[in-house]
DNA sequence: CATTTAGTTAGCTAAATGTCTAAATATTGG
DNA sequence: CCAATATTTAGACATTTAGCTAACTAAATG
């Protein structure tokens, strides 16, 4: 938990989850997108690898990096309903669902 | 967004989101739950706040804190939204909903 | 109105973070 | 094997962060 969360506080390590929330990429592919040297990003890949939420495999002279979709929404639901009471998120869900369901029938 | 997650890169502040979940605190309430000093705590106060996912009031004496939980929760779920794809969360809740109801049934 | 209680602000220090350059490692192709 | 390309590691440096103590502001109370 603890070092998911310090992964997901920079700016560029977010960035880098969302460009691989589309396809896997190899870390000069990811580093093209960015104006930093490839050691930096390097540094940033590792980070979020140790926590889990890319994984990197070596094909040939590259290494491609991909999401581990499920560790950051697992992660990311399991703290929102720890800290917001389950009752109160359905409630909420209702309500626009809700919502939803009488706008349409108008 | 930025503001948000610097927030929640931190072991005692995330905690002291968790118990703002069950109720309002006062500053010395929090204070007296961590081992730490309470100008120290009063910082992290300061950065929730800033980040808009506490807010505190004066009530003579005390100052009273508590949780905004739609910010966190919005911010959370728009997050997981844009990295990883909503169709393919949607897919697993489905996924969930149906081996619950399955299991369920027998 | 002086004192106590609650909380924040200011200033300091140690540790952690992010970036860079230079060098090392791994793979491919002539 | 040597050179080129892709990536990581190592080491240095500046900035930021988290904690502390001491001092300050605000409210309640004798």
């Amino acid at each position: 938990m603890d070092k998911i969360f310090e992964a997901l506080a920079s700016t560029p390590r977010r960035k880098i989850l969302a460009y691989l929330s589309e396809t896997e990429l190899s870390a000069g592919d990811i580093a093209s997108r960015f104006e930093m040297t490839k050691p930096s990003l390097s540094n940033h890949l590792r980070i979020l690898e140790n926590a889990g939420l890319i994984s990197g495999e070596r094909r040939g002279q590259f290494v491609f990096y991909k999401l581990q979709a499920d560790k950051l929404t697992n992660t990311l639901t399991a703290f929102a309903q720890a800290v917001c009471p389950v009752s109160r998120g359905l409630k909420k869900e209702s309500k626009a669902i809700a919502e939803k369901s009488r706008t349409a029938r108008n």
